[in-house]
This record gives structure tokens, sequence and C-alpha cells, in this order.
DNA sequence: TCTATGATCCCCT
DNA sequence: GGGGATCATAGAT
């Protein structure tokens, strides 16, 4: 394994331009410690949710609801919430503080704890749907919405940098998933995936 | 390989 | 009442 681990710190997510954090998050290391088991894995897909501007986000035209109010929380905050009744969505939130900028996390490389995301998944083997999509990672790593407005600067959820970068040429850029409604912003360019990485999810490309 | 469907929470029309 | 930042399974093609 490499040497040094750099955990991000708010400098990282306190920036601006939030499409750009997205495709930089691609490579960078999640990882939740609950109760001394340690699970982790590479990001290897993100979308991004460009706040007000963008019909795909819940804070949609200063849209602010109890499900949404983390969005407003500031860099580093931790937004999840549960979609179609069942599923739990990790996102982190970049901008300054009460700019709803949120990035989904929505595949992972698994690397740490895998014994333990096979039962949290209740797997009895690992393969490529472990931790492929947003949903399936969020559960494998333990993580739901009990955890939404926590931040990335404890010992429970975090995310790491080991020095691995990505190509330009091994990162491709599409429209998001399953935000058809959004209209005009359904075909924004803010998904970011690894080139090739089996766990990237959906279809087609 | 593809399309349909059920599970069932939170928000909006 | 309906739809959504989903996923697994069943049945059709």
């Amino acid at each position: 394994m490499s040497g040094s681990l750099k955990k991000l710190d708010h400098s990282f997510y306190n920036r601006k331009d939030v499409v750009q954090i997205a495709r930089e998050l691609l490579g960078k290391i999640l990882v939740t410690q609950f109760e001394g088991i340690r699970s982790s894995g590479r990001i290897v897909e993100t979308e991004a949710y460009n706040g007000v501007e963008d019909r795909a986000c819940h804070a949609f035209g200063g849209r602010r609801t109890a499900r949404s109010e983390h969005l407003y929380g500031g860099p580093g905050t931790v937004y999840i919430y549960i979609c179609y009744g069942m599923h739990h969505l990790f996102n982190v939130i970049t901008n300054k503080k009460d700019i709803p900028h949120a990035i989904l996390i929505r595949a992972l490389e698994p690397i740490e704890g895998v014994d333990y995301m096979l039962k949290r998944r209740g797997k009895p083997l690992a393969d490529y749907t472990l931790t492929k999509g947003p949903g399936n990672l969020a559960c494998a790593l333990g993580m739901s919405k009990k955890h939404t407005g926590e931040d990335l600067f404890s010992e429970e959820i975090f995310i790491e940098d080991d020095g691995l970068r990505y190509k330009k040429d091994q990162i491709v850029v599409t429209k998001r998933i399953g935000v058809e409604s959004a209209r005009e912003d359904a075909v924004l360019p803010y998904r970011f995936i690894v080139k090739g990485n089996p766990y990237v999810s959906a279809k087609k490309t």
C-alpha cells in the first residue's frame, strides 16, 4: 500500500467549482470507521449537483426542506438521504456554508473491509455489484441516513488521498443518471467515471 | 440482452 | 396521488 495517506481537509471542499471537485474526487479513498471496523474503497464514479441553479438538485430554486437541510451545511458536510424509499445515497457538500453544492458518490472499488461489506450487503461472495451504484456503496460501507449532517473531519467518515491520479484519457465525462426530469439540466456533463472500471454503475455508455 | 416491476420514503402538485 | 440522484429479479425477445 502507499505510504502517505492524507485526509482531505476543509480547503479541498471549500471551493466554488463543484464540477471540478467532482472530477478531482476520482481516485480518492472513501473511508468509514464504525465501532472499530474500517471499510474503504477508491472512488471511481461521481456526479456534481450545482445548487440552486440545477434542476436536478434538491436545492433547486433555493428549496430547503427537512430532508435537504444539510445540503446547506458547508464544506465537508455529509448529506445522506433516502431514495425510492429504501436506498441511502451518500453526498459530499462543497463550497461555503449556505451554498448547496453536492457531489454524489456513485461507485467505489473496494479496498479494506470487504468481509464486512459482504455482511452488510447480505451477499455471500464479492463481485462487481458490491460497491457499484450509490445505494449499494452506502450500504456496503455501513452508511445510512442517520449520518447525514456529520462532517468529513471526524474519525468516522472521511476521504483520503494516497497520491493516485488518473490521467485525462482515463476519465470519461457523461450526463448524469436518472435525472431525465431535470429538463435542460439533464444533459449537463456532470458525471465523471474511470474508463473501463468494472465498478462503474449504469447500463451502457 | 432488454424491459417491466416491486419495494415503499420524502416532497410536491 | 405521483414521482424520484435505485436495485434486484422475472419474464420477454
